[in-house]
RNA sequence: GCCCUUGUAGCUCAGCUGGAUAGAGCAUCCGCCUCCUAAGCGGAGGGUCCCCGGUUCGAAUCCGGGCAAGGGCACCA
């Protein structure tokens, strides 16, 4: 409907032989006693016209043609706006679109028919995920909603990186605390894991295995670390393979039990390394693609890829002189396979500690010459809690982080979605705990929940009453107060709110749309009585409330918190 | 030093890609329950939109230059 008037709009604009050189923009007014929505065209225009703004926009308004069963008003307002107010019966017919979407009102097809993959969390199972990666999580997740709401066919999926150092080390951490449980003495070097989770795994170890298997590698537990011996892969394996298992079976514990996040894939690193060490492998594949492009140097017995030549950045280093990849190349790699696995939309869910590595990525794709216009990166920016007006400290390495799975528990998951969606990811986020912890009106999430909850008791009051949200038997005309009217306005545009938040990625919108929306039913709730002994008022009104309901219950859902009956 | 992000009310933040009188919540103050849940509503006070230039009918928004904060600048991921 919108963009039919944008069309009609941009006609008239024509007919009065103007060229359309940006495209006419229909937003809400300030004020909705200026109209449901607002243009701007006239302002725009207005020096091309050789015509004042207003005069302009009185042209328009007459050389459009509107269809009057929806656009009740056109009017020209200063300093050059052209405004619509839409018809009664255009926004009743909303009412009934809702009733009759049910929990479907809000859908958009834009990306019918197209496939979207959504990255995002790729921590690595080297330890509990925290609150940091608890953002990436939720906004992911939400995006991916988000695009589901717009028609895609959505994959989440979850990268995380199965080899190398990091895993090395984290196989030497349990092997070491194992030893101590066996009473060796042992050193447990700074530089490995000093969490409690890595005693836990091993005590979750088969006693007699480990135990000799730790035995066995006993001599080798000096300062020096075996993780960065040549052998020390095939050495630790056994350790690191099962902490491995362990942390990525915790890690999806608390992303779908805690938080109702579950993925529809998982790809390891190691895929992209390959069994062998030759040219089959999909890093291999790169990299003698790479080295054809001339975009790859060899230089101090390693292997470069010339990023100065691609966009300008420093030149980085491929596989080290070791002959170890850094996490560059398989990175590479995997990027390379998502675009041929053919998606209409890829979309990477990335901390800003990887605000600087995404770039080479994208460059060296480009030096590969594949497709990336169509790859979305966002970054979120950290995230501190803060505890009596001060940031509670955070040290991974000695383990003095909060998890995500305390804080989940400490607040519980609609609040751990609510304030980190609640604000735009490229602002840092202060998490205040205390605030988070109240259950009473000063933690917003509520007012959202509460407002649900009032509405559902509306039209449980209804019932009681023998009145329901019957659309056939009611008069809407007699939705005449202002507050109505802007619930029917609000109930309206929310289709629009979801369309946006797929364009912009931004789920933040919806939190600040669904805001406004509770607000203006608090305040309805407190002017009018819907259930009363007027049967044909307390009907209309019925409907109205189950259609906001409806509405509410919808963008909550796209959230993933839960719309309470009863608080 | 270089790159990215941010700077809006006492605090936490919106501001719909350049428009109408810059808005919420919290905090402070004053009010509202014989009536569908007061986890609610109304009102008041509170602003150099970090600073200086520029672009134009018009700038919190775009551009340049400062200042400040966070993050990143490894043969770590």
């Amino acid at each position: 409907m919108i963009d039919q008037l944008r069309q009609e709009i941009e006609a008239a604009l024509e007919r009065l032989g103007i060229a359309i050189d940006k495209p006419v923009q229909l937003e809400r007014t300030r004020d909705l006693a200026f109209g449901d929505l607002g243009c701007n065209a006239p302002m725009v225009y207005a020096k091309q016209a050789g015509a004042k703004p207003m005069e302009l926009a009185e042209n328009i308004r007459q050389t459009m043609q509107v269809d009057t069963s929806i656009v009740l008003k056109v009017s020209a307002a200063a300093p050059g706006f052209l405004n619509f107010t839409l018809a009664d019966p255009f926004l009743h017919n909303q009412l009934r679109a809702v009733m009759g979407q049910g929990g479907n009102y809000g859908r958009s097809y834009a990306g019918a028919g197209k496939r979207a993959l959504v990255e995002f969390v790729s921590a690595n199972p080297t330890g509990p995920l925290t609150v940091g990666h608890g953002r990436g999580a939720v906004l992911g997740d939400t995006v991916s909603s988000i695009l589901a709401w717009n028609g895609y066919e959505v994959e989440r999926e979850y990268y995380y990186n199965d080899a190398g150092r990091q895993i090395r080390m984290l196989g030497e951490s349990v092997w070491r605390r194992t030893l101590q449980m066996l009473g060796e003495t042992v050193p447990f070097p700074e530089a490995l894991y000093q969490g409690d989770y890595i005693s836990q795994i091993a005590e979750s170890l088969p006693r007699q295995e480990a135990a000799e298997i730790a035995r066995n590698l006993a001599g080798e537990a000096n300062e020096e670390l075996l993780a960065d011996r040549k052998d020390g892969q095939a050495k630790l394996e056994y350790f690191s393979g099962h902490a491995k298992e362990v942390m990525f079976a915790s890690i999806s514990r608390t992303l779908a039990d805690g938080l109702g996040i579950k993925f529809q894939n998982f790809v390891n690193e190691m895929d992209f390394h390959g069994s062998g060490n030759g040219a089959e492998s999909k890093i291999g594949i790169v990299l003698d693609d790479l080295r054809s492009r001339g975009l790859i140097e060899d230089r101090d017995d390693a292997i470069w890829i010339k990023a100065a030549a691609l966009d300008g950045e420093e030149d980085r280093v491929l596989v080290k002189s070791s002959g170890e990849p850094t996490y560059r190349l398989p990175d590479i790699a995997y990027h390379k396979d998502k675009i041929e696995r053919k998606f209409d939309l890829i979309v990477d869910v990335f901390g800003a500690d990887h605000s600087d590595t995404y770039p080479d990525v994208l460059a060296a794709l480009r030096g590969l010459d594949l497709p990336i216009d169509h790859i979305r990166v966002l970054i979120h920016q950290f995230v501190s809690l803060i505890e009596e007006g001060k940031k509670v400290k955070m040290s991974t390495r000695k383990a003095a982080f909060v998890t995500l799975d305390e804080l989940i528990e400490d607040v519980g998951a609609d609040v751990v979605r609510y304030f980190f969606l609640s604000k735009v990811m490229d602002t840092p986020l202060k998490f205040d705990l205390e605030l988070a912890r109240k259950t009473s009106d000063d933690n917003p999430v509520y007012y959202l929940k509460y407002a649900h909850a009032r509405m559902v008791n509306i039209i449980k009051r209804g019932a009681v009453a023998d009145l329901g949200p019957d659309l056939s038997a009611a008069d809407l005309s007699l939705l005449a107060l202002p507050e109505e009217r802007t619930l029917l306005h609000l109930i309206w545009w929310f289709p629009e709110v979801v369309r946006r938040a797929g364009v912009t990625l931004e789920p933040h919108h919806i939190i600040v749309a669904l805001e406004e929306f509770a607000k203006v039913f608090h305040r309805y709730y407190t002017v009018a009585r819907v259930v009363t002994d007027d049967t044909a008022m307390s009907t209309a009104r019925l409907v109205l409330t189950d259609a906001c309901r409806q509405t509410l219950a919808n963008g909550l859902a796209i959230l993933g918190i839960e719309a309470p009956e009863r608080m």
